[in-house]
DNA sequence: CCAACAAGGAATAAATTATTCAATACTGAG
DNA sequence: CTCAGTATTGAATAATTTATTCCTTGTTGG
């Protein structure tokens, strides 16, 4: 940053060929990185020592220095710039879907915190802690939220069961007893098969969590406490990945926050061990 | 960024000496900016050459690019911490907590593009995009990876099918022809029964893609076109999580990317037809 | 136990960078 | 206008840094 002021400071007290360095780097400061001093004094049409010697006028010890301090400023710029303008739009199609996708990710995760006030974050966690059991059912795209989910309160050693048949998580649900919790994932929150489960929980008075999109739907309605995943992607394509990727971003948040609150010595052996027979072939 | 996430992913398969080596750039990142190869190699006690070799099988063109490549993460590193610290140090702790994770996502996430050439990337778009079937297998963690990944498939009138039982995959297997191809996905890369799955596949000369963490493992290494996802986070509740979310990630980019080639017109069609169907109660 | 192979370092080659020095151009005083 | 003094430049060269080769050693698998 401060390296490229400082050449531009000096502009007016150089040589000719100083500024034409000057200038190059100044409109190439990317490039330099690859550059070795002779490249250097090929591109400008110098002879390389004298781009060592300008390097030195400037006050660094040689060459490598100036393109080390150069490069620094680039990227400093760079992330700078990353963070406030958003988005570079100038690359190429690849580099340039990628980024916006990662970019309205970022935004879409960074949401979850606002859209689902902490209490509730640590009321889901303190209901799964206690829970003796946990189902979770989802169905489609949330089937693989669910899945998730379930990993990982396994690995916590916490009972949770699902199936991806609807019609065996209805009889799973009737393992349940009133110590249990239900985790009912869905994008809609409409789906005709989580909705008998939630009211089949709501007779049997188990506690009800729902995750679904953020806007008023019917198992949100039904449910004890009900997190959301943010949507509304203008992107056909994207938008349901969003949404996904949201909430299992959420279950992932509330697998870190079960794990803080557990006495981590204890799991943290057990997993090992069970690394240990994973590992073996 | 990526770099020292990369090398921090390597750390498992590195022999004494470049682990010494690791070990020392990863604590003294910021000081190597003045160390020459020789330096380097004196203060961990070993050969310029070495360090040199180190360089290389990390895949960098030597001693001077990984240089500016720790120099990189350094910068973003501080820089990005200037931005983020002022906000995320003085909340409490569940606000914290996520901010780390999300922080950490996202460096995983960006290095993805740089750990996976660009060709590699359209490859394996070509691949699928011509393969009239696509077997994919992944056990675990990795089966959320490898479902999620069908449904994306699925959705693009791409037939894919997979099973979570070891057994019925190899089965379905037995369904593919020359024409198929298999994408298998492993954290580690070792799953006996994902190998048996590539050994089948080779026998039966059917491409294969594989997905797996950044080091070289019997996977990727049978693989025709091997994909990776960065590891190596030191935290242990953490890590598998980025792993998984870096794979699912590839994987949705692989889908977009589909979604680009594809004639849209029809397709979209096809799938509002198919949401229309879905949200009738 | 041996062959095959991988890892590491010493030696050396290649490259990059820094310095020296001579040629040229420019400046200002006489 | 001229000439000494000075600054600028580049060719040649020295010095340093980096990359490669080759050989030793140790390990693995048969």
């Amino acid at each position: 940053m401060v390296c490229l002021l400082k050449i531009r400071g000096m502009l007016q007290q150089m040589s000719v060929i100083e500024r034409k360095l000057a200038d190059f780097i100044l409109d190439n400061a990317h490039l330099l990185r690859d550059y070795s001093s002779q490249q250097l004094a090929d591109a400008v049409g110098t002879s390389q020592s004298s781009v060592v010697k300008f390097c030195q006028k400037l006050g660094y010890k040689g060459y490598p220095d100036l393109k080390l301090a150069v490069n620094e400023a680039v990227i400093t710029a760079s992330t700078l710039n990353r963070e406030n303008s958003e988005q570079s739009q100038a690359q190429n199609d690849l580099v340039g879907l990628v980024e916006q996708f990662q970019f309205s990710l970022h935004s879409h995760l960074r949401g979850i915190l606002e859209i689902n006030p902490e209490k509730t974050l640590l009321d889901v966690v303190d209901g799964l802690a206690q829970a003796d059991k946990v189902l979770i059912a989802g169905f489609g795209k949330s089937g693989i939220v669910a899945h998730d989910m379930q990993f990982r309160l396994l690995q916590l050693g916490k009972l949770a069961i699902m199936h991806s048949d609807p019609a065996m998580a209805l009889q799973l649900a009737s393992t349940l007893n009133s110590g249990s919790i239900m985790l009912l994932v869905s994008e809609s929150g409409q789906n005709t098969d989580l909705l008998k489960l939630a009211r089949y929980a709501k007779q049997r008075q188990i506690r009800l969590i729902s995750l679904t999109s953020y806007k008023t739907n019917a198992l949100s309605m039904a449910a004890d406490i009900a997190l959301f995943a943010l949507s509304g992607d203008e992107n056909v394509r994207i938008n349901p990945i969003l949404v996904q990727l949201a909430q299992q971003h959420l279950c992932h948040i509330l697998y870190l926050l079960l794990c803080q609150q557990q006495n981590n010595d204890h799991q943290l052996e057990a997993i090992s061990k069970l690394l240990n027979v994973l590992e073996q072939p």
